[in-house]
DNA sequence: TGCTGTTACTGAACGCCGTGTAGTAAATCT
DNA sequence: AGATTTACTACACGGCGTTCAGTAACAGCA
């Protein structure tokens, strides 16, 4: 952990390769994931390609970097939302969540795409990267919410029986750390949950509800509300006759 | 609609097609969507990419006429789970069909990757295509689910407040051509159902889940009986006491 | 100050890719 | 058999990621 103060070169270093990331950013706003190039990217910056080596090994290590950017904002976007809603209200907290994830991803969808989309075809995580960080930082809000609607929900989940074997023991680990008392058939819910959000979100973003649904907010919604009788709650919304 | 006997040249040309079809889908399975070129193919065939192009327009075209295939074969599948439970064993088909669903989908990653994946920067389904044919084949499979359930679902919805004319004209006519009874909320429910079995599956196909989860296939099948507690056909799993 | 090693970049090349276009040979129709 | 349609090749264009030898500017040291 040293400190040292940066030197005029590694300064300019990092404003380049600051650069880079951002114009990669608005080229794939512009023209979807697909539209990050090498070539271009150097064309805006007055540079030849081969001139980016310097800052990222392949293209694809930029591509990583920039979705540890973009998980980070997701992220952000989650925990600011959750935030917004008293901790007395979990309910308010899962729709505020909810929402955000949905707004967020409708708002970039390009982004959306390059989390969850298409991890081009040899693709592998790095390991311990920054993504892997950021992708926990957003799992870790929903697990959160699991968490505080935990009491009102093991009465719920059928048979719960999960075990922490059940999951990877790096994972599994990174939870226990954040939520000490958390059983594992709650994690398991969390991922559940996560799902629920994701599905409907990702088939909007993708354009499969578009052209049937007029409008997919109210769709999402109503499963939002859903999510929170499984979650136990709000009671089942039946009128009981 | 004449049916004239195919001439040799149009045998020919049929098979060429299929021939195309058929090593593009390799093509794909190997390396991805990505990996579908037409130099790839052509060099397969003994041919010159150029020749490809008497047969389709251009590579989009190819793909979306993959796409038609792929997402019938999905919808294959989907029927035939159905098919297999009888009629009088709701929860056994919605079990069935989402068992199916994710059972295509984690055996044919690529093919799905394709169907809900990456409409590539500049896409737009053809309008009236096959694909859209068999998308609304796969969603009829579902809204026949929750058809069935719905004299039990219709009481879980809160406050139906749906109408036909949240959906587009041409959706809400096919569906009520083949669910005549059936009122717009259960459609909405439907839609529902797609996104909560999408979600895990794209999660998983997509590898955000086995870092973290050792067996996505328990999840996802709590998360089907979870589906049809909300279907109204199972009752909430919870110990009363 | 001058010298030396490091760093940032260029320019050209390689092999991929999708896509057109002009020409040729074969199959088909009359 | 001759005219026409069809299927294909050969070639070219521009774009892509990636590599590599060479060059010019910089940093630290004497």
């Amino acid at each position: 952990m040293e400190v040292r103060a940066p030197s005029r070169r590694e300064r300019l270093r990092a404003e380049a390769s600051a650069e880079i990331k951002a114009i990669a950013l608005r080229l794939m706003t512009e023209g979807g994931p697909a539209a990050i190039s090498l070539r271009a990217i150097a064309r805006e910056m007055g540079m030849t390609a081969g001139a980016l080596y310097g800052y990222y090994a392949t293209r694809d290590d930029l591509v990583n970097a920039l979705i540890a950017e973009v998980y980070s904002s997701l992220a952000d976007a989650e925990e600011a939302a959750r935030d917004a809603v008293p901790e007395e209200d979990p309910v308010g907290r899962v729709l505020a969540v909810g929402e955000a994830f949905r707004a967020w991803a409708i708002g970039h969808p390009e982004e959306f795409q390059l989390i969850y989309g298409d991890p081009v075809p040899g693709y592998q995580a790095p390991e311990g990267g920054a993504a892997a960080d950021a992708e926990h930082r957003a799992c870790a809000v929903l697990t959160g919410l699991v968490a505080a609607a935990w009491p009102q929900a093991q009465r719920l989940v059928p048979h719960a029986d999960y075990e922490w074997s059940d999951f990877e023991p790096g994972f599994a680990a990174l939870i226990r750390e954040s939520f000490p008392d958390l059983p594992p058939a709650a994690v398991a819910l969390a991922m559940r949950v996560w799902g629920r959000m994701h599905g409907l979100v990702a088939l909007e973003v993708y354009g499969h509800l578009r052209p049937q649904v007029r409008d997919p907010a109210k769709l999402y919604r109503a499963e939002l509300l859903d999510l929170t009788v499984t979650l136990g709650l709000t009671p089942p919304a039946g009128r009981p006759k």
